[in-house]
RNA sequence: GUCCUUGUAGUUCAAUGGAUAGAACAGUCCCGUCCUAAGGGAUAGAUGCAGGUUCGAUUCCUGCCAAGGACACCA
């Protein structure tokens, strides 16, 4: 790659000086004005030489100038000591031709080449709603997946899902509760499970509240929770098999929608035999008893950890246990080179502990488990809760986000198919984009106007803008025009120059496990084309430059729908 | 109290230790015989506070302030 030999030359012009370097930092400068790489190798060894870090650099341009691959059309020094390189116009030339020829592959790197990366990721509730969390998580996990599949790894994704449980119990409770005749013939259905599964969340709600204010209902709850363990009770189990398969029916037609596709459903019903035996195997070792329940002292091995009860002193596993159970399953089941999961911040201080346990029994898992965390998605109003129903459920966010690209498209000269699928496509990329364009650090404040809002920097501007692209596609094979390298216009294009650096950004995002670069590259990328569009009349068969440019519309939608891929959203053809 | 996140234009977000801190929305003002105006152009506006390291700090270190989270039997 065009880095690695610019670093090159560098390396080898500071060996004819006499200078040895540790790694040579070369950059894009912030103005593209300032040439397309940049290197501050002048200032930081001018020091070390005790001379002027210009004057410095003004050798270091000599002594490069001496042998400039046609790559580099010139090297200027700038600014307080930086050398910075211009691309040739061969270079981008070349680069257009190499984005046509490697199309779906384009912007692959092989970083985990013959690896295999786990990555768990959305992580509900059966029998409660499938809030914005969950959409987060999902979008989130999905955009690592597919970066990670970029770097060359086999991806294999997972979900875990909290199949027993208080929250079960407190669902069940509301359904008996709030069955009359019409909701018991609601327990003879499973379809639609959407709607279904939308009331069994309202069940959820009134049975978590009515826990919280009423002594004797808790009672009752505590008791469904320990029927629904030892599966005692027929009429609660046949509720819990029903209810299970609706949400559960439910959330595979969400996923649907958003473009994921798991190979692996894990559930803590499973998981807890597992880690109970694994925890139970390893007290006096790793876990210690302590007032009747069995904990890991982590601050024992690491003080910025703390304590945490695996079971307890009734003997009933824990979510840690089941986190250990689901661990091991992972590693004994596809042995990943990296397992990865992501989940929302608060889990932060709690996976460290678990980890820590994990890896005292498997020392060699240790450098193999990654939690990515995010931020929480918020209203205005506060932290969502489901517990106390202010909640707006992931589900019903798309189909408002849809809903408004479905008033949009109304008007348009397209089919009713064409427009519901516009309107699918469309609306999860609102979604998405407005989820994935922020580093996963901060939290999400979510506005619900802003979230649909299609104007600037959106999901439906990148893919407005690569619709623009692909009908100026169609025309042009529609005109007739052939794609030939023979006239090149000599200027370069800000989208030249954003065009190539695509491979960049994905290896980067893949280091850092950070899906927003490649947002705010395709927006920048998006911003570059549309100045191009409106300034340049592209399909034009008497301009001897219109195939040139064509093919460069061509590099840029490829681009475009590769970069979106990542992202976990589609490109329409129209919209 | 201890630990983990996060503090950047009016708002929502960017910025691999670098050059004049970038966008978008909202504001003001332009662009409609032309490939989709869900677009383009112009204009105004910001690094929580105080130190330190560095040729250079939004970025690294220390302290403070503010918001959120985790800290023994919820998940």
């Amino acid at each position: 790659m065009i880095k690695e030999k610019i670093i090159q030359i560098i390396d080898d012009a500071l060996k004819n000086l006499g200078i040895k370097a540790e790694g040579i930092i070369l950059e894009h400068p912030a103005d593209i004005e300032m040439g397309d790489y940049s290197t501050n190798v002048a200032m930081a060894y001018a020091k070390q030489l005790g001379t002027n870090p210009r004057e410095l650099a003004e050798k270091i341009k000599i002594e490069l100038e001496k042998n400039l691959p046609k790559e580099i059309e010139k090297v200027e020094v700038a600014g307080a000591g930086f050398i910075n390189f211009y691309l040739s116009r061969e270079f981008f030339t070349n680069s257009t031709k190499e984005i046509l020829k490697q199309k779906e592959n384009w912007g692959k790197n092989e970083i985990l080449s013959s690896k295999k990366v786990m990555v768990e990721y959305t992580q509900p509730n059966p029998f409660k709603p499938f809030h914005i969390g969950h959409l987060m998580s999902n979008a989130i996990g999905e955009s690592i997946s597919r970066i990670v599949e970029f770097s060359g790894a086999k991806t294999v994704r997972a979900n875990y899902q909290g199949d027993v449980g208080p929250h079960v119990a407190k669902a069940i409770y509301g359904i008996m509760w709030l069955s009359d005749n019409a909701s018991n013939e609601k327990l003879q259905t499973t379809d639609p499970a959407g709607e279904l599964a939308e009331w069994i969340g309202e069940c959820y709600t009134k049975g978590a509240q009515a826990y919280e204010e009423n002594e004797s209902i808790k009672i009752q709850i505590d008791e469904i929770n320990k029927k629904i363990y030892d599966k005692s009770d027929n009429e609660i189990n046949k509720i819990y098999d029903w209810g299970r398969e609706v949400t559960l029916c439910a959330f595979e037609e969400i996923y649907q929608i958003l473009g994921t596709k798991f190979n692996y459903y894990f559930f803590e019903s499973e998981m807890a035999p597992i880690g109970e035996k694994i925890v139970r195997e390893n007290i006096g070792g790793v876990f210690t008893e302590s007032e009747g329940a069995i904990v890991f002292h982590a601050e024992n091995y690491d003080p910025k950890l703390h304590t945490r009860v695996f079971i307890t002193s009734l003997g009933i596993p824990l979510y840690e246990t089941k986190e250990v159970g689901l661990t091991v399953t992972k590693f004994e089941k596809e042995n990943p080179d990296i397992s990865i999961i992501t989940t929302a911040i608060e889990q932060g201080e709690y996976m460290k502990v678990v980890q820590k346990a994990v890896s005292l029994i498997h020392p060699d898992y240790e450098s193999r488990m990654k939690h990515v965390t995010h931020g929480m998605m918020r209203l205005t109003s506060g932290k969502m809760s489901s517990r106390k129903g202010n909640v707006v459920t992931g589900e019903s966010l798309l189909r408002d986000s849809m809903d408004v690209v479905r008033e949009k498209v109304a008007s348009r000269d397209l089919s009713a198919e064409e427009k519901d699928t516009i309107a699918k496509v469309v609306g999860v990329a609102a979604l998405k984009y407005s989820i994935l364009r922020s580093s996963l650090g901060s939290d999400i404040v979510y506005d619900f106007e802003k979230s649909i809002s299609f104007e600037g920097d959106s999901g439906p501007y990148l893919q407005y803008t690569a619709v623009r692209a692909n009908s100026i596609i169609k025309k042009s094979e529609a005109e007739g025009i052939h794609l030939v390298y023979k006239n090149i216009p000599t200027d370069i294009t800000i989208l030249e120059k954003n065009l190539y650096k695509f491979p960049e950004i994905v290896a980067r995002s893949y280091l850092l496990l950070e899906p927003h670069h490649i947002a705010t590259y395709l927006t920048e990328l998006s911003s570059a084309f549309n100045t191009f569009y409106a300034n340049t009349q592209i399909v034009n068969k008497s301009d001897p430059y219109a195939p040139y440019r064509v093919a460069l519309v061509e590099a840029f939608h490829q681009t475009m729908k590769n970069g979106l891929y990542l992202l976990g959203i589609k490109t329409p053809d129209k919209m």
